[in-house]
DNA sequence: TGTCCACTGGAACGTACGGCTT
DNA sequence: AAGCCGTACGTTCCAGTGGACA
């Protein structure tokens, strides 16, 4: 039975109902060949990187603005014209791209780097020094000009300190070595105060900044990537506008608004309709939470889950913004319950700000003056999907009816 | 106006692990 | 095999703090 419903889906899928006739044209990391209302941003770029064909090192970039308004795509449209001008007028120029927030630490960005010299490094075992020792031979023997891209560097600044910056920029005084062009991009407008002033005045020789779109702006984005993957009358204007509405509330995010035309035309897909209406639009917004939310909760550690799940039994009795002292004392509960060795509170109060930064709680630093400070936590996500994805943990799902001693005490 | 609470959050350090060089 | 490295995750220590309350 099921796999005759399979089948049937299969050839439904490849009949000519389908919605879409190019899904890649509505993927968050497809450059299209016109970035609407980027042309300021793609001259200024254009222009700074252009001296690079005369094999002259160009000055560092430093680009910043909010998620989603074309910072990595509009880096990626110029970068990828230079490289084709350069093979052109035989220069050699290469460039590499990295996302600092996805490689995480400096041995990998480094790693990434020495990739684009073509030089091997093992993924673990050197010394961070030693690897870049090879890098800046590796560019020696490539002798041209690396346009390094360092998508998310604020990231990795938060979380390393801004020492691999300071010795890329310096890479240039060094005569011998070839020549390295910084782009970094930021989303975090304030991550200029984590630099070094001596790093911040190297990297930020030329700055672009990326307004968020309006949702005007939106809608001309979408409706060109729209025209481009939907079969002819697809999408309902209507249903445009609300994806451009949606995402501008959101930072004029054109990511977040691609992504909600995607899942709505996806979702209208299996429904085996033959129109995106603003009805799908909705259906996707909620999806798209769903997902995400699931999918945050199935990746979280043990202790995590336990904190989490400390927070949601205060939320069920009615503690609707409890302290941190009240998680942890549950959450110890709880761990002697699963029989495991609860973890101090300093590493829980990290635990909190974790689940905080992940969106799932709500944590408000307050202080209650006699009573000393604490943090404020409540749910972010609803309780009904906290308990139904926590629950499906084998270690958790005999705690689903326990009512802690501790809320006796305090309800 | 000073005290004092219940933490926060930075920093240093420990441990386990996989994997490199010599 | 020894010695070293980066990474992840955790502990311990402790100075700092906002504001209610005496």
């Amino acid at each position: 039975m099921v796999q005759h419903e399979l089948s049937e889906i299969f050839d439904h899928f490849l009949r000519d109902s389908s919605l879409l006739m190019n899904r890649e044209v509505l993927r968050p990391d497809y450059v299209p060949e016109n970035l609407p209302h980027r042309d300021e941003q793609i001259q200024r770029l254009g222009w700074t990187l252009a001296p690079v064909l005369q094999s002259v090192r160009c000055s560092n970039i430093f680009v910043y603005g909010k998620p989603g308004t074309g910072k990595t795509a509009v880096t990626h449209f110029v970068l990828g014209h230079l490289i084709r001008k350069s093979d052109e007028v035989h220069v050699p120029v290469k460039a590499c791209y990295v996302n600092c927030r996805l490689v995480g630490t400096d041995y990998r960005v480094l790693s990434s780097l020495c990739d684009a010299v073509h030089i091997r490094v093992p993924f673990t075992g050197l010394a961070t020094g030693e690897v870049f020792d090879r890098f800046k031979q590796g560019l020696t023997s490539h002798g041209g000009i690396l346009v390094a891209v360092l998508d998310e560097v604020d990231i990795l600044v938060k979380y390393h300190g801004d020492n691999l910056l300071y010795e890329l920029t310096r890479i240039n005084e060094t005569s011998n070595v070839g020549k390295v062009v910084l782009i970094g991009i930021s989303n975090d407008l304030n991550f200029k105060d984590l630099l070094d002033p001596r790093v911040l005045s190297s990297l930020s020789e030329e700055e672009i900044v990326f307004k968020p779109y309006t949702a005007d702006e939106l809608y001309d984005i979408l409706l060109e990537r729209a025209h481009a993957s939907f079969v002819k009358n697809g999408f309902h204007d209507s249903a445009l506008r609300l994806c451009a509405a949606l995402a501008a509330t959101e930072h004029g995010d054109a990511r977040r608004a691609l992504d909600l035309l995607r899942a709505a035309a996806e979702i209208a897909e299996r429904e085996r309709v033959n129109i995106v209406t603003e009805e799908y639009v909705r259906k996707a917004q909620r999806k798209i939470e769903q997902d995400r939310v699931s999918e945050v909760l199935n990746s979280l550690p043990l202790h995590q889950r336990l904190v989490l799940y400390s927070i949601f039994l205060l939320h069920r009795a009615n503690v609707n913004n409890s302290l941190t002292g009240d998680i942890y004392e549950v959450y110890s509960e709880l761990c002697g319950e699963v029989s495991v060795e609860p973890l101090t509170q300093r590493r829980v109060s990290g635990l909190i700000n974790e689940l905080d930064t992940l969106g799932v709680i709500n944590a408000k630093l307050v202080s209650l003056g006699r009573h000393g400070r604490s943090k404020k936590v409540r749910l972010a996500i609803t309780p009904s999907v906290a308990s139904n994805q926590l629950g499906g943990d084998i270690h958790l799902s005999s705690l689903l009816n326990y009512t802690p001693n501790y809320l006796q005490k305090i309800v």
